[in-house]
DNA sequence: ACCTGAACACCGTTCAAGT
DNA sequence: ACCTGAACACCGTTCAAGT
C-alpha cells in the first residue's frame, strides 16, 4: 500500500543522495547553517537515518569535498607542465566560485580522503612526468600549497551579507570613519584607493580578483620554471 | 564581608582578562572545545557575565586573534625590505607554532580587526618605503596572501592525537595498506618516501617543515625582487 | 538491513531580574 | 554598572526498539 507515496525525496536513501543533498543545501543556504537535522528534514527522514550512510558530520563534510573535487577538470593530456598546472588550478578556482562555502570546508578537512589523494597524486604526476626531480616536486607542492585548490587571498573580503552601500551616497558618519581609517592605516588606504580608481567606487575593494589570482599564480609558476631550468636537483648539501 | 573571597579568578572581569583566559584555554585544550560556558567556568563566573565584555563568540575570537598578532615581532627598522618581510613572516610562523589552534581561527575571521589592519598596514609600508609602486605592492600582498600570517601548507598533516606508531613495528595490515596506497597513489608515494629516506621513518611525513616554509617563502620573495628590479610599474595596458 | 523515537549532553544567546 | 538565573531554540550523537 506504499505505492502512493512517491515524493522523490522518499527514494531509498544512499550515500550519494545524502552527499549531493548536503552540497545543494550548502549552496543554497551556506555551510554554517547545514546541520544533520536540517539535512535529514530536506531528505524527509529522521536525523538518525543519515548515520547509516555517513559515520558522523565530519565524514559528511569529507564526502562533500570529494564531490567538489570531482567537479575539477581532469588533467590536460599532452600539454606542457605549466599549462597543465595552470589549467587545473584555474578550474579548481571556478569550482570554488560555484560553491562559496567550499573554501571554509576545505580548510577544516584534516583527513585525506581518496578524492584528495587522487587529486594530489595526479598533480604531482604532472611535475614528475615533466622531468622534475622528486625533491623539487616535493618542495614545489609545498610552495603551491592551497593554491592547488584554487584558494585566493582576499585582502579585504567584504563581510558576507553586507551588500555594498549605494555608491556615491556617503553620509557624514561614513566620511568621518573614512578619514579616521586614512589616518590610522595610511598604507592600506593608498593601496585601496589606487586599485579602486579604475573602478567606480571610491573605497570598495575595487580589485580584480581574477587578475590578482593569475598574477600570484604566474609569479609562482615562473619561479618554479626557473628552478627547474636551472637543473635544481636537491637541497644544497648541508655541512652537518 | 566579602574581603575573604580572594581567589585570583574573582578579580573583576574585564575584556583583557577574558581574552587572555580564552587564549590560555585554547592553548591547553584546543579551540574546538572552547565554549563560552567553559570560559565562564574557568573565570568562576556565570556564562552571561562574559557578554558584558564581548558581544558574542565571534568577537571573542576576533579579540583572541588580536592578542596573537601582538606576539609577532615589530618591524625591523632600517632593514632592507626583503629582510624585513622575511623576519616578520618567520616571526609570525613562530607565533602560529606556539598556538596550534591559531591557524584555524585566523582562517575563519571575516571582519578585519584593528590588530589585523595595523599589521597589514605596516606590512604594506615595508614595500612602499622600499620604493615599490603602489600597484606592485597591491599585487604582491595578494601573492603573499596567508603566508603573511606564517601559514604553511602541510601536505600531509598527521591527524592530531594519532601520535605516530612505534617505528619499525609494522603489522601485516599496515603493510598491505601501504602497498595499496603505493598502487593507487604512486606519485605521492614516490615523493613521500624520497623525503622520508633521510629521516628514520619509512612512511611518516618525514619532511622538514621549516625548510619547506622557507623554500616557498624565498621562491616568492625572489620572484617579487625580480619584478621590482625590472621596474614593474603597473598592469600591462589591456587592449580592452 | 534500514529506519524510528526518545533521550542525553551539550551549545550560544535572550530576557528580566537582582545588587 | 555589573552580574545572575532561568529559559529558549538549537546542536551532534547514543541507545534500544521497531519493521
Amino acid at each position: 500500500m506504499s505505492g502512493e507515496k512517491s515524493q522523490p525525496s522518499r527514494l531509498r536513501l544512499n550515500r550519494e543522495r545524502v552527499l549531493r543533498s548536503a552540497v545543494g543545501l550548502a549552496d543554497s543556504s551556506g555551510v554554517e547553517s547545514l546541520s544533520m537535522r536540517k539535512l535529514a528534514a530536506e531528505l524527509c527522514v529522521v536525523p538518525m537515518a543519515l548515520y547509516k550512510h555517513v559515520a558522523n558530520k565530519e565524514e559528511l563534510l569529507d564526502g562533500m569535498v570529494d564531490i567538489l573535487i570531482g567537479e575539477i577538470d581532469p588533467p590536460l593530456i599532452g600539454a606542457e607542465w605549466k599549462d597543465a598546472v595552470r589549467h587545473r588550478i584555474l578550474s579548481a578556482r571556478r569550482m570554488l566560485q560555484r560553491h562559496q562555502w567550499a573554501r571554509r570546508v576545505f580548510e577544516t578537512r584534516t583527513t585525506k580522503t581518496p578524492g584528495v589523494l587522487a587529486y594530489m597524486d595526479s598533480f604531482i604526476g604532472i611535475f614528475i612526468s615533466a622531468g622534475f626531480t622528486v625533491d623539487l616536486t616535493h618542495h614545489v607542492m609545498h610552495a603551491i600549497g592551497s593554491r592547488m585548490w584554487g584558494f585566493t587571498q582576499e585582502l579585504f573580503e567584504e563581510p558576507p551579507g553586507h551588500p555594498e552601500e549605494a555608491p556615491g551616497e556617503m553620509g557624514e558618519a561614513e566620511l568621518a570613519m573614512l578619514q579616521e581609517m586614512a589616518r590610522r592605516y595610511p598604507n592600506i588606504m593608498r593601496v585601496a584607493t589606487a586599485s579602486a580608481h579604475e573602478q567606480d567606487s571610491v573605497v570598495g575593494t575595487g580589485c580584480d580578483d581574477q587578475f590578482e589570482f593569475e598574477f600570484a599564480l604566474d609569479l609562482l609558476l615562473d619561479g618554479i620554471e626557473r628552478l627547474h631550468a636551472r637543473g635544481w636537483s636537491s637541497r644544497p648539501a648541508a655541512p652537518r
